[in-house]
DNA sequence: ATAATAGATTAGATTAATCTAACAATAGAA
DNA sequence: TTCTATTGTTAGATTAATCTAATCTATTAT
């Protein structure tokens, strides 16, 4: 049996070992505000569960046992964002914390019930992949609009950033979700991007096309 | 902070008192399956935060501010449930449980939701009355259907028991929520009723007319 | 190369929620 | 009224999840 409490460290490490493939102890713990020590014996347990590989001094690694646990939390939590904002209305600002909640009931049926209501979705609002019933994350083959080169058209299909701000941002620079966008110059020295989209044309920094995916 | 086991056992206190008022120690462990001197304990805990009165070999009662948090608790629970059936199309048989652990969702906005969404119900499927925003449980003026009279006609509004067996032996008999009961007569040995409705005649025993609410 | 700093671990304490075993009180029957 | 069975309480232990204080390891800068 796994524990509320070791779900929730479960499925940060997931998040946070996206990129790296592990996790120091202190980033870990920094996330889940809670002090190292705490976040050390919970790894021996998680350890001793078969959960994650972790030895004395090393970073954070998940078994494979615990990624697809964690990426069942995972799915259990995109779903719900996704059921929450767009069956029941909720803004975008308040679904994160109220599916932290909803992600941990137990019961099958009720989150079938849900992705069948919303028609067996494969993203999230925000285009971020919800992992499969078999706790598979499909790669969403995505990548920064910041990775890109001049000349390239590329179609803007999520955010990396779920911040209020950075989404009235893109509102008002009229950027929406596929929308086609081509990369019109670079600016070598702060690697800002000229582009063009809609019969417009916009400046955008190096930190917000960071924020932007695109395929 | 009212901690989660601490919102099971007010939310049991009060369904458990509806009727006397007060509930012993061994009911509530019972109920709640834990052994009496861990209800002890608990009771010794929410006395100290003011929520029961509680003296050595007496039974418990709610306080005001008990009966009130019990109240909200139970509003969620009951919202929770109404919103399950009515607008996930779930079956009353899963819905309990996983209300169950709904009921503790910490967001107002997110009950308040459910509530706009289901019209502001004052009822819950099973004719339930859902206590209101205030924790006012408004009294719902509903009796057994064992406690009337020969030769009264009354409304079936709600039942006492939920169990799938129950509704199923209803639904066979096509008694519905709403449908208007005639008491044609009583035999007196053992309580059974004699009823008519829907141009039907029925003979109900005292064990289902206990469990038949009407108005 | 060594000292300073950042990061990780150990030891020991705390709180919530539970248990078992042993003891105490109350109420109903003889 | 006294005994016995039911109900309730106390004491002490356990597990999960957290903390602080102290210590250890590793990396980085001089």
């Amino acid at each position: 049996m796994i524990t509320l409490t070791e779900e929730n460290y479960l499925k940060t490490i997931l998040v946070l070992s996206m990129e790296k493939g592990y996790v120091p102890v202190h980033v870990l713990s920094q996330e889940l505000n809670v002090k190292m020590p705490t976040a050390n014996s919970m790894m021996k347990r998680l350890a001793d569960k078969e959960l994650v590989y972790f030895e004395p001094y090393k970073p954070i690694r998940l078994t494979e046992k615990g990624k697809t646990e964690a990426a069942l939390i995972l799915r259990r939590h995109r779903l719900t964002e996704t059921f929450l904002f767009e069956r029941m209305g909720l803004g975008w600002e308040h679904v994160h914390s109220i599916a932290e909640q909803i992600e941990h009931i137990q019961s099958g049926l009720f989150f079938d019930r849900m992705d069948e209501m919303l028609n067996f979705p494969e993203t999230d609002p925000h285009g971020e992949p919800i992992p499969t019933k078999e706790g598979v994350i499909l790669p969403s083959s995505r990548t920064r609009l910041s990775n890109h080169k001049e000349g390239e058209t590329v179609c803007f299909t999520a955010v990396n950033d779920s911040s209020e701000e950075f989404l009235r941002f893109l509102n008002n620079k009229n950027l929406k979700l596929g929308t086609a966008i081509k990369i019109e110059s670079i600016e070598p020295y702060d690697g800002s991007l000229t582009v063009s989209y809609d019969d417009r044309q916009e400046i955008l920094s190096k930190m917000v096309a960071d924020k932007m995916l695109v395929t």
